[in-house]
DNA sequence: TTGATTTGCAAAAACGATTTTGCATCTGAT
DNA sequence: ATCAGATGCAAAATCGTTTTTGCAAATCAA
C-alpha cells in the first residue's frame, strides 16, 4: 500500500536514499550536496538546504565501505591488531610503528603504499565473538596478541581464511614469532655468574605460554647449576604495583636472597622499590634481572640488566612475516625464534651501560 | 578485437572478475569457493581446483570495503586516531582504550556496539597528505594528535568533513582537548612552598603549543613570586637520554639550582641520573616536579610528584566530544580543557604517594 | 516567436563483492 | 522412453555511495 519503492523503508541507519526520500530528491542531488559539490552540480540553494535539513535530521552518517568502495582508488588493503583488552598495550605502539615502516619500506608493493591499519580488540577468552573474525570481511591479514589458552582452542578449530600472525603462541597451521626458549636460564646464568646462589624468580598469574616458559626455565637451569631450587614469588598482576606488594610481602617472610630474575620489567621496578625500602641494596645485596620490556629500563635505579627478545625486533619480525604471507603464493606459516639480546648493566653487578 | 567485454583488463589489482576470467568461470562461482562455500553451492571439484588456482595465480586480496558492503551488517562506523610518526606515541593507546571503552558504554548508540578503530600516521608537518582526509571516505570521526604548526595551517585553510576533535591544539571550527593552563604555574608554586629559590626547567625543543604554555607559564609565575628568572634547559628531544644529557651539561656548567620542573617525565628521568651522578640529592638538594605523562612515575626513586593533566583524562574526554559530535545534531565544537591533577611524591620533599 | 543556452535535477552506470534465482544438463527410477 | 530429482553453473539482484549522462524547463538572444 504505502509501501512505494520509493519509500523503502527506513528501518536501520540513515542512508543517501533515505534522505532522498525526506527530501523529495533523487540520491545523486544528496551525494552531491553532502559532498560540497553542490555548486559545480549547480543545486538549487533551496535544494541544498532541504538536503542538509534532512541529512541532519536523519543523523545520517556516510557509509565508509561504500564511499571506500566508489571512490576509493586503490588503496584497500586492511591490516589488523587484534588484542585482548586485558593485555599491557604498549607492545601494541611497536606493532602500528613496524607495519607502517614495513609497508611503507615496500615490502608488499601490491598495496602501492597505501594501506590502513585497524586495532581490534576483545575481552580475553572472547576472541571468537570480534565481529568480522572468521567472515574475513573487516580485514586482510591480521597480528593476534595476547590471546588466551580458551582464545587458542578458538583459532585451532577455526582456521582463520586470511593470512595471521601469532605473537609469543603457537598454534598448527598459523605463522607465529616467538621469543627465544633460553631466556629463562640465561637469566640464571647471569646471575649465577654474578655469584649469586640463592635466587628467586617473581611473576604475574596466570602465567602465560612465555611467562611460564621463562619461569621454567630458569627453575631449571638455577637448580641444575645451584643444586637448589629457586624462590618463586607469585605477583598478582604484572603491574608495578603488584610487583612491589609480592616482594614486600616475600621479603617481610623471611627467605634471604641476593639474586631475582622478574619476568617483566615492571615487576623488576615494582621488586626494586620493595628492596630499597627493605634496606637492600641492588646489585650488592640482590643482583635483579629484568626482561627489557621497558624502553625506560636502563634509567632505572640502578639501570636493569635484561634479558629477553625487544618488542621492536618481535614487531618486525612478525610485520614481516604478515608481509610475506600476504604477498606469498606459497602456504608457508613459517615459525620465527626471536634471538634474545642480552644487555649486561649495573642491577647484575656489571657497569651501567 | 581481442578485447571482449569479458575480459575486462585486467589491471591493477586482482579482483573476481579476474579471477572468474583466468579460470573460465562466473563472478559467482568464483565467489562461492573463494569463501568455502563450495560444497553447499554444489560447485564440481575440479572447477574450485580452477579458480584456486587462478586466485593463488593472480595474488588475488579482496577488497574490503566491498566485503563489508554486501555482508557487513550494520557495523560501520568507523573512527580514527590520527598522529604523527614522530610524536611519543604511548599516549595513543589510552584513546585507542578510551575510544573502546566510550563506544562499549553506549555512547553512540546508531553505532550499536560495532564499530572500528584505525590508527592513521602521517609524517609530521604533512597531515595533509594522509589519503582519505579531506575526501572523508577512510573514517566517519577523527582524534587528531601531535600535529605541527604546519598541519594545524593546514586544518585551518581545510576544514575536514566531519567530527573531528583536536588534542592539545586549538584551531577556530574544531572542537578541542586541551590541558589546563595553569599547569606551569602550579609547578612553581610547588617547587617554592616547598622552599625552593633556585629554580630551573627543563624543555624538548621545539616547543610545542602545550609545552611552551608549560616552559611560559612556570617562568612568569617563577619571576612573579621570586623577583629572579629560572634557568632555562634546552634538550634535543623529548627523551630520557635526551634529558639527560642536557642536565649533565647544565650541571657542569655550574650554576646551582634547588628546584627543578620537567615539562616532561622522560626528561624528568633522565635528569634524575644526572642529578644523582652529579651527587645531588633528590629532593633535599634539588627538588623535582614532572608532568605525570609517565605511568611509573611514582616508581621512580624517588617517586616523582607531578602536576598536569592524566592522559587518560584527556583521551576520555576527548572520546566524550566526538561521540557527541557523531551523535549530536548541532554543529557545537566545543573546547574542553582538562582539569589538572598535582599528585605531590617524594621529589619535591612530600611523602611518597 | 524561435533557436540556443543555461539551470536544475532525475536516472543510470559504476565500484567489487555475496547471495539468490533460474536454467540447462545429467542421473536414476520406473 | 519418460519423468523427477540432482548437479553445476551463469545471470541477476543487491549493498550505499559517487559520477556521468540526459532531459525538461527556464532564460536569453535574435
Amino acid at each position: 500500500m504505502g509501501k512505494t519503492k520509493l519509500t523503502k523503508k527506513p528501518r536501520g541507519r540513515a542512508t543517501v536514499r533515505g534522505i532522498a526520500a525526506a527530501a523529495g530528491v533523487s540520491i545523486g542531488s544528496v551525494s552531491s550536496v553532502l559532498n560540497n559539490r553542490h555548486v559545480e552540480r549547480r543545486i538549487a540553494p533551496e535544494t541544498v538546504e532541504k538536503i542538509r535539513a534532512a541529512a541532519a535530521g536523519l543523523g545520517y552518517l556516510p557509509n565508509i565501505s561504500a564511499k571506500r568502495l566508489r571512490s576509493g582508488g586503490k588503496n584497500n588493503v586492511v591490516l589488523a591488531l587484534v588484542t585482548s583488552f586485558e593485555a599491557p598495550i604498549p607492545l601494541v605502539n611497536h606493532f602500528i610503528i613496524a607495519l607502517r615502516a614495513a609497508m611503507a619500506a615496500g615490502k608488499f608493493p601490491q598495496a602501492e603504499g597505501a594501506f590502513s591499519v585497524m586495532i581490534e580488540m576483545f575481552p580475553a577468552g572472547r576472541l571468537h565473538e570480534l565481529p568480522g573474525l572468521l567472515s574475513g570481511d573487516h580485514f586482510n591479514a591480521a597480528i593476534l596478541l595476547n590471546t588466551t589458552a580458551e582464545d587458542d582452542a578458538f583459532l585451532n578449530r577455526s582456521p582463520l581464511p586470511y593470512p595471521v600472525v601469532l605473537v609469543n603462541r603457537l598454534i598448527a597451521g598459523y605463522a607465529a614469532v616467538v621469543e627465544a626458549p633460553e631466556t629463562g636460564s640465561r637469566a640464571a646464568e647471569i646471575l649465577i655468574r654474578a655469584k649469586r646462589r640463592r635466587l628467586a624468580v617473581i611473576h604475574g598469574s596466570p602465567l602465560t605460554q612465555t611467562t611460564r616458559a621463562r619461569v621454567n626455565g630458569f627453575m631449571h637451569r638455577g637448580a641444575e647449576l645451584l643444586g637448589q631450587p629457586a624462590h618463586e614469588i607469585k605477583s598478582g598482576t604484572l603491574s608495578e604495583l603488584a610487583g612491589y606488594d609480592a616482594m614486600r610481602a616475600f621479603l617481610k617472610r623471611g627467605p634471604e636472597i641476593d639474586g631475582l630474575y622478574a619476568v617483566s620489567d615492571a615487576l623488576a621496578l615494582g621488586a626494586y622499590r620493595a628492596l630499597k625500602e627493605h634496606g637492600l641494596k641492588i646489585p650488592s645485596d640482590v643482583a635483579v634481572v629484568g626482561v627489557g620490556d621497558y624502553e625506560i629500563s636502563p634509567f632505572f635505579d640502578p639501570p636493569l640488566t635484561s634479558v629477553g627478545v625487544s618488542h621492536q625486533a618481535l614487531a618486525e619480525e612478525a610485520s614481516r612475516l604478515l608481509l610475506q604471507q600476504l604477498g606469498g603464493v606459497g602456504a608457508a606459516r613459517p615459525t620465527v625464534t626471536v634471538p634474545l639480546t642480552e644487555t649486561l648493566r649495573a642491577s647484575s653487578g656489571h657497569r651501567a651501560g
